[in-house]
DNA sequence: GTCATGCTTCGGTGAGCGCCGAACTGTTCC
DNA sequence: GGAACAGTTCGGCGCTCACCGAAGCATGAC
């Protein structure tokens, strides 16, 4: 009986335009202060304010003083799931092709709250399937030994001993699953530390640097011609 | 910028008590009727009938005329999944084990969406995974070889040939994972077929049967107290 | 035909809530 | 100290929307 009330309460949570923008602004995993936070939402700080304190009591967001500065971020891994499924349902079916701001680069290669997402992440995928490193189907993924093996001399090393899973995460660009779990979380944040992305702001877009360009061709043969 | 306003329009649906309480009835994958649903919603069916053409409207319920009934399922696999990804950020923490209309029952074994969950559900996930049937984590999962002959020799065979992948879903009342996806739902299925387990009107519970009993004990091992 | 039933449409009411301007607290910097 | 800035609280406006009673279509039973 109290059940359904928490689903709905939740869901009407995300269901004001201003506070999907902001968690969606949140899905790169990054925190972010009140006054960012007001302008992804496209309102004034006092609207965010109550937005955000609204979102902070219902336990989606995590809130960290620093300074004058307040930084709101995901409070956990159920919140990022959540809006995956719900974007996952939501987004329009085809890569509907056009204008968003700054479009073109969020496709090429953006982040996915704590993975990488967008051509990139869709091509890291093939890549690691393709030479038998995971294994991807609908319902889930494995790393393989010889995966495990290549993931540890690439630096993005799991726990070993226990058979690792991963994720698959539809991507609503590419309409194509890409790596999301731990593993796609461990494989974006290497790159990060190689230098062969960076992070952008205000965008879960990221810039894959020169250094990236060619890393990712030399070590996954991947090369993005846009 | 179009994009986070699909999003908040879908979560909008979900962010009503009378259609989420309807939502949640059809999570079983049943059809129901629209008064029926109005029943579960606790509204009258005028006003279930709005809300009802909204959801089918928003592409969460399909809808087919049967005679003067008209019945409404959940539309597609993503609308369960969904749904299911709210409620495992939405409920209460641990089994607060109190107080539903039949609790009891609902906890002992029922279905979500289209698989066993409940003490049933997690009891075999665990006796599969005891055997190295199946391999479960967090991120995933996979049928072993010895599995799949086992599910074969069960009478919920699977597409052979490829890899079987499995996916775990959240139970909310023993707060453990259960089998999800593909071979959750084939599992389920075969159980159905063998009169182990049986549908109940009004409720996602299921009632295990006498040969049920006797199958769950002789095949997984299972005894569950009541 | 008449009656019952399932469901929808229409009209009007009331509550909830998103919004912003203005004022207030707290921090940083000079 | 004072000025600048981040963030919150308060008050009031306006809109949306969930709700139900009554009426209107269908379909099926007799």
């Amino acid at each position: 009986m109290t059940e359904p009330n928490r689903i709905a309460a939740t869901a009407a949570l995300l269901g004001d335009p201003a506070r999907a923008n902001m968690l969606a602004a949140l899905m790169d995993g990054r925190a972010l202060t009140a006054k960012e936070l007001a302008y992804a939402g496209h309102i004034t700080p006092q609207t965010a304010s109550e937005h955000l304190g609204k979102l902070t009591e219902g336990g989606l967001l995590a809130v960290k003083k620093q300074g004058r500065h307040r930084y709101y971020r995901l409070a956990s891994l159920l919140v990022g799931q959540m809006l995956e499924g719900v974007m996952a349902f939501a987004e329009p079916e085809p890569a509907r092709a056009t204008t968003w701001r700054g479009g073109e680069a969020l496709r090429t290669a953006r982040t996915c709250y704590d993975h990488l997402a967008g051509r990139l992440g869709v091509a890291l995928a093939d890549a690691l399937t393709a030479r038998g490193h995971v294994a991807l189907g609908t319902d889930g993924g494995e790393v393989t030994e010889a995966g495990t093996q290549f993931l540890d001399a690439f630096g993005a090393a799991l726990a070993p001993g226990r058979r690792v899973f991963c994720r698959p995460c539809l991507d609503w660009s590419e309409r194509r699953p890409h790596l999301a779990g731990r593993v796609g979380a461990a494989l974006a944040c290497r790159c990060f530390e190689l230098g062969w992305i960076a992070r952008q702001r205000d965008t879960r877009a990221v810039a894959i640097t020169t250094a990236g360009q060619e890393g990712f061709r030399a070590q996954f043969g991947i090369v993005l011609g846009g």
